[in-house]
DNA sequence: AAGTGGTCTAGACCACATT
DNA sequence: ATGTGGTCTAGACCACTTT
């Protein structure tokens, strides 16, 4: 077998999770842009100068992966890492309506460089003390208020953030993680309580002291496990709805 | 290829895939115990008349699909598919304590053979006015009530429950629907809302009227995707928790 | 030493999509 | 007609486990 076209880590691991690393890297890289298609199954092996069969394991489990879609007598295409992980998910005023997904309207209330609070720092695996980011932000829909959130991120990935108006973050945060700082977030890990609401987030909430309202405790992750984001948020009790599917 | 020595179904299918599907059925009809090895991949193969690397295929589906854990060096074993959709996943009280599954106790408080109501008719794919199995469940923790429940059983299934004392059916439904009536849950969709109590209800639960509790709707269904069950299950929301990841 | 699953190769043929 | 991924085979060698 010729010398491989492309440097492999830990060569203890079998081939063809070798391969896979190095292909997710190349594609976490940008090497080739989403929706087009990769060097076909032969092309790559060659280039690889492993048998196409081991180079088909790789691929078969990045599909798997969801990294690439593989359409028969096509080829091998990228897929953008769409993260099934909003925060909307969980309740009911932001699903599909017509087909569309649709999506609040944002307002970043306030933001500050400050030390983290002991829940952030913990959920980021930072010590305590350091400072991080924090955005409060509040999502409206329909005009109603829907979900109060507060967001700590690492710093100083996101000091870009920080210098940016808060009138042009728009709706979306992680696609501006991803634009403006190059952080992409590849997992989240929700855990979902209820509590009732003091005055203050009742009032933000336009319902009354005391109400039942559903807390997301939120720690999101890059694909190398890297936590950057904890977050906090707080919705009305009774627009939640999740459904989940145990097997 | 000689003749496969065992009929295998819808030849369109690829051959790894139809292997599988025998596999599963054979598995399903216990030809093997839980946690024994099944015959070898060599062994297998040539039974079947196919190449080694076909079974292979057939038997790492399966792996995925959880049904065998394989183990290097020493066989591929059965595993009892030990569904992770307890009631309980939802509720602190019920988690492990100091390792082992703690398991509340069970108590059926009413038991009858009634029209369905529309939402259970509705889960189950059945007719309204069609005649199910109802039972009422209370389930305690530590002496004091954590969950109350209404299951609806399709007919004439689970008709064996019917006669059997309430005080035998166990702490554990889904063990008993198995072993007296052979249906096996092996998924279950569980959508769950927060309301409040009305008074019955926090009679039961043992809390004030209109305090907050989680609901949880669900449909437990067989391998073949019959809704065998339908639920309402309600909870102390301040016992509510539960941890979701998305990627 | 023998038996098991895990890896890797090489090649044939098929199904699908595009040119 | 050509190129793509999907299936299937046959066999070599390795790593792990038990005897």
């Amino acid at each position: 077998m010729p010398a491989p076209a492309r440097s492999l880590p830990d060569p203890r691991l079998p081939l063809h999770a070798r391969l896979r690393d190095d292909l997710a890297r190349r594609l976490a890289a940008g090497e080739w842009p989403p929706e087009t298609a990769l060097p076909s199954e032969t092309a790559l092996a060659a280039a690889y100068g492993v048998a196409v069969n081991t180079l088909r394991r790789a691929f078969e489990q990045l599909a798997r992966e969801g990294l690439v879609e593989r359409r028969q007598g096509r080829g091998t295409f990228v897929r953008r890492p769409a993260l099934r992980g909003s925060m909307l998910r969980f309740f009911r005023q932001a699903e599909r309506e017509g087909g569309a997904e649709i999506v609040p309207e944002s307002r970043i209330l306030a933001r500050a460089v400050a030390p983290l609070p002991a829940w952030a720092a913990h959920g980021l695996g930072l010590a305590p003390g350091l400072r991080g980011l924090r955005l409060d932000r509040l999502r409206r829909w329909a005009g109603s208020p829907l979900l109060v959130e507060e967001i700590w991120l690492r710093l100083p990935d996101f000091a870009r953030l920080a210098k940016r108006s808060p009138e042009a973050f728009g709706a979306l945060l992680y696609p501006l993680y991803e634009s403006e700082c190059g952080r992409v977030v590849a997992r989240v890990e929700d855990e979902i309580t209820v509590g009732r609401a003091d005055a203050a987030l009742a009032r933000q909430l336009d319902i009354a002291a005391g109400e039942p309202v559903v807390e997301v405790g939120r720690v999101a992750f890059t694909a190398d496990g890297v936590a950057i984001e904890a977050r906090r948020a707080w919705g009305r009790a009774d627009r939640f709805r999740y459904r989940a599917t145990a097997t």
